[in-house]
DNA sequence: CAAAGGTCCTGCTCGC
DNA sequence: TGCGAGCAGGACCTTT
C-alpha cells in the first residue's frame, strides 16, 4: 500500500498528536511483524518525549532523547490516531499511548511492516544506511539518474523501485512517472539517454508532489491517520487501468508483469 | 486460485 | 580461477 506520498501523508497526520508529547505507555499486542517488535520498548518508551518525526524513504523515524523508533508500513500497514481507551481490533499490533490521552496505533493485516528501535543515529541503521537520495531532494536529478542507469540491464521500472537507487518509489508511482516521461517500463535502464533521465527525474518529482498534495493514493484500504481516503487514485493515468483508453491518445493501456510486479503503460505514448 | 501497494535475503550469472 | 556486482526468485503474511 504505502509508498512515499502515503508515508508522508501519515507523517503529517500524526505529528500534531505525537510531536512534543510524552509517551505514557507502549503496548505490543502482536510482536510478529517482519522482525519481532522489541519487547523492551514497553520499558524504554514510557516517559520519553517524541521530539522529532521524520521520514526517510518509506520509513518513519520518531526521535526521543534516548533513541529512535523506526516504523515501516510494509504492504498493508497504516497508523491511526486513537483514544487511549479504545480497544485494539483484529490486525492492530502496536499502540503508543501519549500523555494527552491520544494514541498511535499500527494496523497491518499482512504483517510485512516493522517497528524497530535504535539508540544510534537512525540514518546509520543497516536498513537506512545504503538508501539512495530522496526523490524530492535536489541531489536527485537527471544526471544522477543517468549515471545510476549506466551498465544496468534491468528494466527502468525495476531500477526506480530499487531503494538503493532512489528512495520511496514503489509500484504505483514508478508506472505513473514513466507514463508522464513517455518511457516504457520494460526498457533496459542502461539504454536511457541523458534526456530520458532528465524527463524521468522531473516526472518522478511532479508525480510524487501531486500525490502528497492529494493525501496519497487509496486503492483498497489506505487511509490517512484520521481514517480518510487519499484522492490521488483519481489522478492515476495508467496504474490499474488495463484496457482503458490512454487519456492522451486513446490507445488501450497495457498491463505487463516486470520483475513479478504488475506494470502499466501506453504502448503508443511510451517508448 | 491468483493477486495485492514492500523489500530483504540467497544464490546464480556475468564480466573483469 | 576468483571476485564482486547485478539480478531473479523466494520468502514473509492475510484478504478479496
Amino acid at each position: 500500500m504505502p509508498e512515499l506520498p502515503e508515508v508522508e501523508t501519515t507523517r503529517c497526520g500524526i505529528s500534531p498528536y505525537i510531536l512534543n508529547h510524552k509517551v505514557r505507555a507502549f503496548n505490543i499486542w502482536e510482536p510478529r511483524l517482519r522482525w519481532p517488535v522489541p519487547t523492551a520498548l514497553a520499558k524504554i518508551l514510557p516517559g520519553q518525549r517524541i521530539d522529532s518525526i521524520e521520514r526517510r524513504a518509506k520509513y518513519l523515524l520518531l526521535g526521543t532523547g534516548v533513541g529512535t523508533l523506526i516504523i515501516h508500513l510494509g504492504m498493508s500497514g497504516s497508523l491511526r490516531i486513537v483514544t487511549a481507551e479504545s480497544a485494539p481490533q483484529t490486525h492492530d499490533h502496536v499502540d503508543m499511548i501519549m500523555d494527552n490521552g491520544q494514541g498511535l496505533r499500527l494496523r497491518d493485516p499482512r504483517r510485512f511492516g516493522a517497528v524497530l528501535w535504535t539508540a544510534q543515529d537512525p540514518y546509520q541503521h543497516p536498513l537506512l544506511r545504503h538508501i539512495g537520495p530522496e526523490p524530492l531532494a535536489k541531489a536527485f536529478r537527471g544526471n544522477y539518474l543517468h549515471s545510476a542507469c549506466r551498465k544496468r540491464r534491468c528494466a527502468i521500472k525495476t531500477l526506480l523501485m530499487n531503494a538503493h537507487v532512489v528512495a520511496g518509489v514503489g509500484n504505483i508511482y514508478a508506472s505513473e512517472a514513466l507514463y508522464h516521461a513517455g518511457i516504457r517500463p520494460g526498457r533496459a535502464a542502461g539504454r536511457l539517454s541523458r534526456q530520458d533521465c532528465k524527463a524521468l527525474a522531473a516526472a518522478i518529482k511532479s508525480t510524487l508532489k501531486q500525490a502528497i498534495r492529494a493525501g496519497g493514493t487509496t486503492l483498497k484500504d489506505f487511509t490517512n491517520s484520521a481514517g480518510q481516503a487519499g484522492y490521488f487514485s483519481q489522478s492515476l493515468r495508467v496504474y490499474g487501468r488495463q484496457d482503458q483508453p490512454c487519456g492522451r491518445c486513446g490507445h488501450p493501456i497495457k498491463r505487463k508483469i516486470i520483475a513479478q510486479r504488475a506494470s502499466y503503460y501506453c504502448p503508443k505514448c511510451q517508448s
